[in-house]
RNA sequence: GCCGACAUAGCUCAGCCGGUAGAGCAGCGCUUUCGUAAAGCGCAGGUCGUCGGUUCAAGUCCGACUGUCGGCUCCA
C-alpha cells in the first residue's frame, strides 16, 4: 500500500496540511464516546486509588526486565483495569476452552483484550462473561506472578498452544519472562496486577469487535472485547449515564429528526445533502465566520473544486496523498482531479503576480470544498465524510511577522470557542524530533525559529499546553487545539501549521526592502476543521438546542384558538419586521399538543396568544428549558430576543 | 477492505416451532376551537434490503451480495 510505503519513507503516516484536523485522524478523535476516548471532566475525574486499594507488586529487581521492555508504571487505576482484562481473559478461558490469547491492556476508561475465541462471539455473550467475570472475582483469587527463562516460557507457548504470546517472547531481547497466575489461569503478563480478584468489582462489558493481531491487516484478526472499568460504583455509573447521554445526543439521530441533514445511499454515502434547517445554522456559521475574517484582514476567496493532474505533481499530492484522492477525470483529453486540499489554489492566488514585502502578510480564506476517498467502513454521519467544506486560511508572511500572524491565528481560534460555548480546551504543540533531525524537511535555523516562536505565542498567552516531541508534521511544526463539549468529550478542531515544503515546490517569493527576492513563510490553519464536522460536534454539544442566533426558527406563534390567529398574525409581522424567524402554527389541534410540537422540534421560544394577550398587546411567553415565563408586552418580547440574537448567548 | 451484529410502513418497533404482515407516532380527511408537552373518528401507507436455495408453503430456515451500526490507534 503506498501509505505504507509512505509511512516506511517519513517514518511516520503522512500527514498533509490540514489533515490531521478534519477527517484523517483514527475515529478516536472523530467519536471519542464510541470508545471511551474523551477525557472526563471534573465530574468524571478520576482521582489515584489510595496506595491500599490496590497493590502494584514492584519488580523483583532492576535487572528482570531489561530496556524498552521493562513494565510500565502503571497508576493503581490502570493496574486496576489491566487486572480486570485478565479476569476477562480468564473467564473466556473458561468459557471457551482453547482461546488463544494476545495483548490486553488498560485503555482509557477501562481495558480490552484481543483473543483468538474458538467460536465467533457476540455482544450477546457479553453478559454471560460478565457473570463469569463476576464469579472468578467474587471467589477472591490471588494473582500469583512467576519467572520463566525464555526458553521455559517458549516451551509454555508450544504447550499451551499460545502463539501470539510466543511471538511477543521474540520481540523481547533479554531477560526473564513474567506470568502471572488466578486460580486455574495462566498467563504470560508483565503486569503489574491487583493483588486480589476480589478488588475488581465495577466493571462492564461494553462491545465487542474485530482488531487486526499488532494492528497489521496482514495479520490474523483477532476478537476485541472492550469494557469500562472504575474503582467505584458511582463512577461507573456516571460513565454508563455518560454514554446514554451521549446516545441521546448523536448527531445523526437529531439531525433526521430535526431535519438538518440527509446522508445516504441513494445519493452517495458520505456527502451531505444540507436540508433547509441544517442549511440556515451553516449560513449562520458561515456569516459568522466570513465576519471575523474581514475584521481580522483576511481576503476571501473562492477556488475551483478540481485542478489538473500536472497541478497536483507540483504540489506532491499525486505523490504522496494519492491514496485519499479520487480517479483523474478526462477532460478533452487533459486529466483533472477534484481536490483534497485548497492549498495549491491560494498559493495559486499568491502567484497571481510578483509581491513586495510591503503587501505581506497576506491572509488568504476560504470555505473550500474538498473531496477525499473514505473507506466505506470508516464514514461516519458528519464526523466523516467524503466531501466536506474546509474553514481554510493559508497566511504568507515573513520570518519577523510569524509571531504576530501565529497570534493571530489563536486569538481568532480563542474567539471563535468562545461564541460557541467551548470554554475548556486543550493544545498541544507538536515539535520535531531533536535526536532525528533527517525526517523533518527543512533547515535546522527555520525549525528552531518556528518552534520557538510557536511556543513564545502560546507562552505569552499563558495557554497551556502539551509539548509532543517527533510529531510534528515532515514539513513543518503546528500547534493543535482539542475543545471539551458539554458533557466533556474532546474534539480536535483547530489545526495551525507552518509548511515548509510548499513555498519551495511552487517557488513562492517576495521582493524585500533590499530588492531581491525572498522566501515567504506559509501558514496552514483551520479554526473550526470542517463545516460538516463542526456541524457535528455542535449538534452533540447543544444536543439540538440551537443558541438563537443559530437557531433556524426562534419563536413559534401558538394562537389558543382560530379567534385569535388574527392577533397571531400581527404578532407574527412585528417579529418578522424586528429580523426574528417566527412560524405561526394555527393548526387545529390543542394548545397543548401545539406546544408539545415545539418542544418536540427545539424551537427555542413559544409564544402563546389568546383572549388576555389579544386584549393587552402582550403574548405568553415559553421559553424551551425555563418554562412558561407569563405574559409580556410585545415588544419586550422582541427586545429581549434580539437581545440574546446579539451577544449570540447560549441557550 | 476485515471482524461482529443488524436490515419489516416516513420514524420507532412487534411478528413464537415456517402457514401468507401488525401497532404507535408522523401523513391525509372529517369532527373539535381548546390556556402551556399527546382531543376523537376514519383513511391511506409494505415485492418484509437484493438475488438465489430448501419446502406443499419463507418476513421467518440456509447461502451470496448490498447497506447500516460498533470496532479495526492503545502492544506481555
Amino acid at each position: 500500500m503506498l501509505r505504507a510505503k509512505l509511512n516506511h519513507a517519513f517514518g511516520r503516516p503522512f500527514r498533509s496540511p490540514l489533515r490531521g484536523l478534519v477527517h484523517a485522524q483514527g475515529l478516536s478523535q472523530l467519536t471519542p464516546i464510541l470508545r471511551g476516548a474523551y477525557f472526563p471532566r471534573p465530574n468524571f475525574e478520576e482521582p489515584p486509588m489510595s496506595e491500599s486499594e490496590a497493590t502494584v507488586e514492584p519488580p523483583e529487581s532492576a535487572n528482570e526486565f531489561a530496556g524498552e521492555y521493562a513494565p510500565r508504571e502503571l497508576s493503581p487505576l490502570e493496574t486496576l483495569r489491566h487486572s480486570m482484562a485478565h479476569l476477562m481473559a480468564s473467564a473466556v478461558a473458561q468459557l471457551y476452552p482453547g482461546t488463544r490469547f494476545g495483548v490486553g491492556p488498560h485503555i482509557e476508561h477501562g481495558f480490552f483484550y484481543d483473543m483468538a475465541i474458538t467460536e465467533p462471539v457476540s455482544v450477546e455473550d457479553l453478559p454471560r462473561i460478565e457473570e463469569k467475570m463476576r464469579e472468578i472475582a467474587k471467589s477472591n483469587l490471588k494473582f500469583e506472578r512467576s519467572f520463566l527463562d525464555r526458553d521455559e516460557a517458549l516451551v509454555w507457548c508450544e504447550q499451551t498452544g499460545q502463539d501470539f504470546k510466543a511471538e511477543i517472547i521474540a520481540g523481547i531481547p533479554q531477560g526473564k519472562i513474567s506470568f502471572y497466575k488466578h486460580g486455574d489461569f495462566t498467563d504470560m503478563c508483565a503486569g503489574p496486577h491487583v493483588n486480589y480478584s476480589s478488588k475488581l468489582k465495577h466493571f462492564k462489558l461494553t462491545a465487542v469487535s474485530g482488531a487486526y493481531w499488532r494492528g497489521d491487516d496482514k495479520n490474523p484478526q483477532l476478537t476485541r472485547i472492550y469494557g469500562v472499568g472504575f474503582e467505584s460504583k458511582e463512577e461507573l455509573e456516571a460513565h454508563l449515564k455518560m454514554l446514554e447521554e451521549a446516545a441521546r445526543r448523536d448527531h445523526r439521530k437529531l439531525g433526521r429528526e430535526l431535519e438538518l441533514f440527509s446522508i445516504s445511499q441513494e445519493f452517495g454515502g458520505g456527502l451531505v445533502l444540507w436540508l433547509p434547517n441544517g442549511a440556515f445554522i451553516r449560513k449562520q456559521i458561515e456569516d459568522y465566520w466570513r465576519e471575523e475574517h474581514l475584521a481580522r484582514g483576511y481576503q476571501l476567496l473562492f477556488s475551483p473544486h478540481v485542478a489538473p493532474y500536472a497541478l497536483w505533481d507540483r504540489s506532491g499530492h499525486n505523490e504522496h496523498y494519492a491514496d485519499s484522492m479520487y480517479s483523474p477525470i478526462d477532460v478533452e483529453g487533459q486529466l483533472y482531479r477534484l481536490k483534497p486540499m485548497n492549498c495549491p489554489f491560494h498559493i495559486g492566488a499568491y502567484k497571481h503576480r510578483q509581491r513586495s514585502y510591503r503587501e505581506l502578510p497576506m491572509r488568504f480564506a476560504e470555505l473550500g470544498t474538498v473531496y477525499r476517498f473514505e473507506r466505506s467502513g470508516t464514514l461516519h454521519g458528519l464526523m466523516r465524510v467524503r466531501g466536506f467544506t474546509q474553514d481554510d486560511a493559508h497566511l504568507f508572511c515573513t520570518s519577523e511577522s510569524l509571531e504576530a500572524e501565529l497570534g493571530g491565528c489563536l486569538d481568532i481560534a480563542q474567539t471563535m470557542y468562545r461564541t460557541f460555548g467551548f470554554p475548556e480546551y486543550k493544545v498541544e504543540l507538536s515539535v520535531r524530533d531533536a535526536k532525528n533531525t533527517k525526517k523533518f524537511m527543512g533547515s535546522d535555523e527555520i525549525w528552531s525559529l518556528a518552534e520557538s516562536t510557536l511556543a513564545k505565542v502560546l507562552d505569552d498567552r499563558g495557554i497551556p499546553y502539551t509539548r509532543m516531541e517527533g510529531e510534528a508534521a515532515f514539513y513543518g511544526p503546528k500547534i493543535d487545539v482539542k475543545v471539551v463539549d458539554a458533557i466533556g468529550r474532546v474534539w480536535q478542531l483547530t489545526t495551525i501549521q507552518l509548511d515548509f515544503t510548499q513555498p519551495d515546490r511552487f517557488d513562492l517569493s517576495y521582493v524585500g526592502r533590499d530588492n531581491t527576492p525572498h522566501r515567504p513563510i506559509m501558514i496552514h490553519r483551520a479554526l473550526l476543521g470542517s463545516l460538516e464536522r463542526f456541524f457535528g460536534i455542535l449538534i452533540e454539544h447543544y444536543a439540538g438546542d440551537f443558541p438563537l442566533w443559530l437557531a433556524p426558527e426562534q419563536a413559534r406563534l401558538i394562537p389558543i384558538s382560530e379567534k385569535f390567529v388574527d392577533y397571531a398574525r400581527e404578532v407574527e409581522a412585528a417579529m418578522r419586521a424586528a429580523g426574528l424567524r417566527v412560524k405561526l402554527d394555527d393548526g387545529d389541534e390543542k394548545m397543548g399538543y401545539r406546544i408539545r410540537r415545539a418542544e418536540l422540534e427545539k424551537v427555542p421560544y413559544a409564544l402563546v396568544v389568546g383572549a388576555k394577550e389579544a386584549e393587552s398587546r402582550t403574548v405568553g411567553v415559553r421559553r424551551r428549558h425555563a418554562g412558561d415565563l407569563g405574559a409580556m408586552a410585545l415588544d419586550a418580547v422582541i427586545g429581549r430576543m434580539k437581545d440574546e440574537v446579539e451577544r449570540k448567548a447560549a441557550l
